[in-house]
DNA sequence: CATTTGATAAAGTTTATCTTTATTCAGATA
DNA sequence: TATCTGAATAAAGATAAACTTTATCAAATG
C-alpha cells in the first residue's frame, strides 16, 4: 500500500472545499490564496486531474475529488482531534532564579534563540518574565553559590576598560593611562572575598599601590557594564559575561587576558527534584550546558 | 479552531509507530532513517515534549502520543482511503497519430519534460511506446492534411548541411561548395508537390540549373537528417525538425534563413469529439499548444 | 571482544513552498 | 454598455523546509 503524498494539497483541497473557497481556506492557514492555488494545483498536475472546478463566486468539487472529500474530511477532522490532544496550545513554564548579572549579561543575550524554537515555553527568571512568580522553589537554579550543583563553566575575572581608550592603549603603557581613569567596583567584589575585583587584581599584578578600593561602586554589573561602555572608567569584569562585547568592540582589554583571576567559584546548576520529569525542562538543560560548554571553550580560548 | 500543522511529521510518526522502527518508517515513505528522525524531533521540538522512547530495538510512544495515537491512525488510514479514491495510481493513456517526421524529430525530444511531470500517463504514438495501440481513432491527431484543424504553427523548409561544411561555407560561395556533395531527398519531397524540396527550392532561388532531383533519396526525415549530420550531403528540412541541431551546430545552414520556402500547410491538431472530458487529455493539448508556440515564435525570429 | 544494526548529529544541498507583483476574468454596479 | 471589484492565476524571485551524506555513538548480537 502507497503512502500518501502531498499532505499540503489534501489539506488545502480539503478546507477550500470546507470554505468555499481558495481566499478563506488562505486564510484559515495564514498563507496567501496563491499559495493554495498552487498547493491544488500541483496535485492536480500529479493525478492529471482536475479535482476543483474555480469559479469566480464559489468553488465545486468535481466528481473525482466527490468520492473522496468524505474521507478527506475524516482524515484531518481526526488529525486536529490529535493535535488537540498533543496538545499543540501548551503553555510549560520554566521557573528559574539566578545570580543577576549572570542572568542579565549571559543568559538574556542567549535566551531569544531558544525561545525562537520553543515558542510554547513561558519563562520566570529572578521574577520577572513572561509569566508571574510561583511559590515553591524554581525548576531551576544557577548561581556560583551552590554545592554539589552541576557545574556550567568555570569563569575568570579580567580588567576592561572603553572603546575610546584603544588608542591610547595602543600606544603607550596602560598602566599610566590608567592613572587618570576611575576604577569602577561591584557592591559584591567589595563586600567579601567572593567575588575578586580590584584589591585582589592589583594584589596579584601590581601596577598600583593604593587607592585600589577607591573610585565608583555599582550595584549590578550592567550599570558597571554600561558605564564602562561610556568609557566612564575600568572595570574587573567576569569575562563570560562581556564576549560579545569584547567581539563588537564596545568594551577592550587594556591588559591581556594571562592577565586574569580566576572566579573562586563556577557557575552551577541546581534542578528541583522532579524537574527531570518534564521534558521541556530536560530540553532546556540540555541547551543550556550546551551554550555553557561554548562559553567555556571561548574563554578557555582567550585566557 | 487551529489547523493541523507538521502534517510529514505527524504521518511520520504515525508510521513509524506502526513499524516499530524508523528505519521501517523511512523504507515506506522512501526516505532516509535520518529525514524520519528530524521529522518527528521536528514536531517534539514543537511541542517540547518527547513523544517517542527510541529503543536500539523497538519504538515505544510516550503517553502524551499515546492519546492521540489512534486519532492518528485514523486520520492517516482515511487518507490512505481517499488517496485510493483520487486514484493516485490511475495511468491515463493518451493516443496520438501525427506526421512521423514531426513526432520523431519534434514531439519525441520535448516530450520527457512534460512526462516528468505526469508520471501516470502513458502514450501510444504512432502505434509504439508505453501501451500497445487501441482499436478505433486517437484521441490527438496532428498533421499537415487534416482540414477543418487546430494550427500548432506554420513550419518553413529550408537547406542544410553537415557541420564539416561549415568552414567550407565560410570561406567561399556555398553554390560552388554544393557542386561537390549529394543533394539529399525525401521520399515525400520527389513523390508530390504537398512536401517542396530541391525541385521547388532551386526553381525559386536559382543556383542550379539541372540535376535537381539527382542525388539519394530516404525514407524519413530522421534517416536524412542522420546522413546530413555525418556530412553526407544536402537537404530541404522544415526548420522545426532541427532547432536544436542548429543549436548545437551538429547541422548548420549554408544559406540564409531568408532563402527558405513556406510549408504548403501548418501543423495542426485534430482532437478526438470526446477527448476535451479527459482531463489528462486537456492537460496535454495545454502543453502543446504551448510548445507550438515557441517553436512558431522560434522560425518567426530566424526567418 | 569484535561486529552489526539502528539512531543521531552536523553540514551542505536540493527542493518545496511562499510571497510579491502584475494580469485576467466573471459578475456586480453605475 | 462601460467600468469597477473581488477572486483566481501566472511568473519570478526569495525564503524556508526537507533531505542526503558522512561520521559517530550505543546497544544488541555473535
Amino acid at each position: 500500500m502507497a503512502i500518501t503524498t502531498h499532505l499540503k494539497s489534501l489539506q488545502a483541497l480539503e478546507l477550500a472545499v470546507r470554505e468555499g473557497s481558495l481566499k478563506g481556506a488562505a486564510e484559515r492557514l495564514g498563507i496567501t490564496p496563491a499559495a493554495v492555488g498552487q498547493r491544488i494545483r500541483a496535485l492536480e498536475n500529479y493525478l492529471s486531474t482536475d479535482l476543483l472546478l474555480r469559479g469566480r463566486s464559489g468553488l465545486q468539487p468535481t466528481k473525482e475529488l466527490d468520492a473522496a472529500i468524505a474521507d478527506l474530511r475524516v482524515a484531518f477532522e481526526a488529525l486536529d482531534r490529535a493535535t488537540e490532544l498533543l496538545d499543540f496550545q501548551r503553555v510549560s513554564e520554566i521557573h528559574i532564579v539566578a545570580d543577576p548579572d549572570w542572568a542579565e549579561l549571559w543568559l538574556a543575550p542567549r535566551l531569544p534563540e531558544f525561545r525562537e524554537q520553543h515558542p510554547n515555553l513561558r519563562f520566570c527568571i529572578n521574577g520577572a518574565g513572561d509569566v508571574p512568580v510561583r511559590l515553591g522553589s524554581p525548576d531551576l537554579r544557577i548561581d556560583c553559590d551552590s554545592r554539589n550543583a552541576e557545574i556550567l563553566f568555570h569563569d575568570i575575572l579580567v580588567p576592561i576598560t572603553g572603546p575610546d581608550n584603544t588608542r591610547r592603549i595602543a600606544e603607550g603603557d596602560p598602566d599610566h593611562d590608567m592613572e587618570g581613569m576611575p576604577l569602577l567596583h561591584l557592591r559584591a567584589q567589595l563586600d567579601g572575598d567572593d567575588h575578586p575585583g580590584w584589591v585582589s587584581w592589583f594584589n596579584t599584578y601590581g601596577h598600583r599601590e593604593s587607592g585600589q578600593d577607591r573610585g565608583v561602586n555599582y550595584p549590578n554589573a550592567r550599570l558597571a557594564l554600561d558605564a564602562v561602555r561610556q568609557n566612564v572608567g575600568f572595570l574587573v569584569c567576569g569575562l563570560s559575561l562581556i564576549l560579545q562585547d569584547l567581539k563588537q568592540g564596545s568594551v577592550v582589554n587594556p591588559f591581556p587576558f594571562s592577565k586574569h583571576l580566576p572566579a573562586t567559584q563556577p557557575y552551577a546548576l541546581t534542578l528541583r527534584h522532579d524537574a527531570k520529569n518534564r521534558p521541556a525542562i530536560a530540553r532546556f538543560v540540555n541547551w543550556l550546558r550546551n551554550k555553557a560548554r561554548e562559553t567555556q571553550a571561548e574563554i578557555d580560548t582567550l585566557k
